[in-house]
DNA sequence: ATTACTACTTAACACTGTTAACCAAAGGAT
DNA sequence: ATCCTTTGGTTAACAGTGTTAAGTAGTAAT
């Protein structure tokens, strides 16, 4: 019953508690599951954790680390104009929600669950990925390729579009005469050309690279 | 213990199920409560609705008539160009959001817990606020002010877009330095100006209608 | 008057998150 | 060597959940 047993229970418990979300789903996560899955008594989860919620925090945490560590990646290794590497971070941001849905389900949990709040201390060390387009899209406005606008706010805006665009896709809610992976394309291309300056085109980023 | 006695306790129940939600929030809309709410017993809800899941639908169900109904009004009203025409529409929808939060998160629901799959026939009922958009961008598109695309991706991908800010604004994940009626306006300007045909500037639409 | 049906109820099941009470092992102090 | 306390876990129990099965009044039909 002894797999991890790095710094005690508590790394052994998210880790089962990760299995179970992966496996059955965030409706069916349930603690007496994830105790049984970990080999402990239900109860001992609370010497680790202050309840549920605080458990699945732990899970959002690791949700948003994997996350944001897909963003660095793709962030490093795409060169060129700054709505190159915008739309780069876009795609990753995608691929992740679609390779990992539940996953990337459970990092938006908070809201719609009426959930303890997130503490905001664990959230701020989650902005890495948010700063990763402030620095583009700063790049990006002293070249004069993006709108003159408060990269702070921008940022934001950028993240929330593309989680409204996953958050339908993975809901499954899209109309089934729209192609799936075309609707993302469209989607991203939309939300970066609302970024872009005016009148200063790049021919290289109506294409499709994804079909 | 009869309020509305209409076609039987299906509405009666229902309205019960709502004012739950209303006052304490999806995560504690219980059976039991609305039951007791709607003066009749918990196992009774199974005569009229499938189970709990077919019961949220119902609530999904009006919570989007009412969302539409906000849009075909702003539609309505709201004269001048396309453009106009789709900002009313992006404001409505946030406004809805903001006036009546709980009522707007449940109409997400479906997805972020893995609820039973929202009936699709259900869904093509719901789809008013949609072809609204899709009018407004064709009629853009003619006019020359809305880049040429296709209308029906184009109209999904502005709803997800608005869902995904509004989203973020709901559960209360932005950053505190971010003014938030700031951000939804600026967003708006976004989403908008992503669906703008380059080069066609119109000087109606940076300003600030709300502060 | 008896049957059948409708609309509901009560009882019960298996499960949930959470709290309280208990217990065994391990040191430390005397 | 014995007592005390702490640590890290346990089992038992509580109130509440969605859901199913069985039972029961009231009404309509024959």
């Amino acid at each position: 019953m002894e797999e991890t047993k790095d710094q005690g229970l508590k790394l052994q418990i998210v880790e089962a508690a990760r299995e179970v979300l992966l496996s059955e789903g965030y409706r069916n996560l349930s603690l007496r599951k994830i105790a049984r899955r970990a080999g402990v008594s239900a109860t001992s989860i609370y010497l680790h954790f202050e309840g549920k919620d605080d458990l699945v925090h732990a899970l959002i945490e690791e949700a948003i680390a994997r996350l944001n560590h897909r963003l660095e990646q793709a962030a490093g290794t795409t060169k060129g104009s700054p709505i190159n590497k915008i739309e780069a971070l876009a795609r990753a941001y995608a691929d992740f929600a679609l390779e990992h849905p539940r996953e990337y389900q459970v990092i938006y949990l908070v809201s719609s669950d009426e959930m303890t709040r997130y503490p905001k201390e664990k959230f701020r060390k989650a902005r890495k990925g948010y700063e990763l387009v402030i620095d583009v899209l700063k790049q990006g406005i002293q070249e004069g390729v993006i709108q003159k606008t408060k990269p702070g706010t921008a940022a934001y805006t950028f993240w929330a579009q593309l989680h409204g665009v996953m958050s339908v896709v993975l809901s499954k809610r899209l109309d089934t005469r729209i192609n799936q992976n075309e609707f993302i394309e469209e989607a991203i291309s939309h939300i970066v050309s609302g970024y872009r300056q005016q009148g200063s085109l790049e021919m290289d980023d109506i294409k499709e690279q994804r079909i």
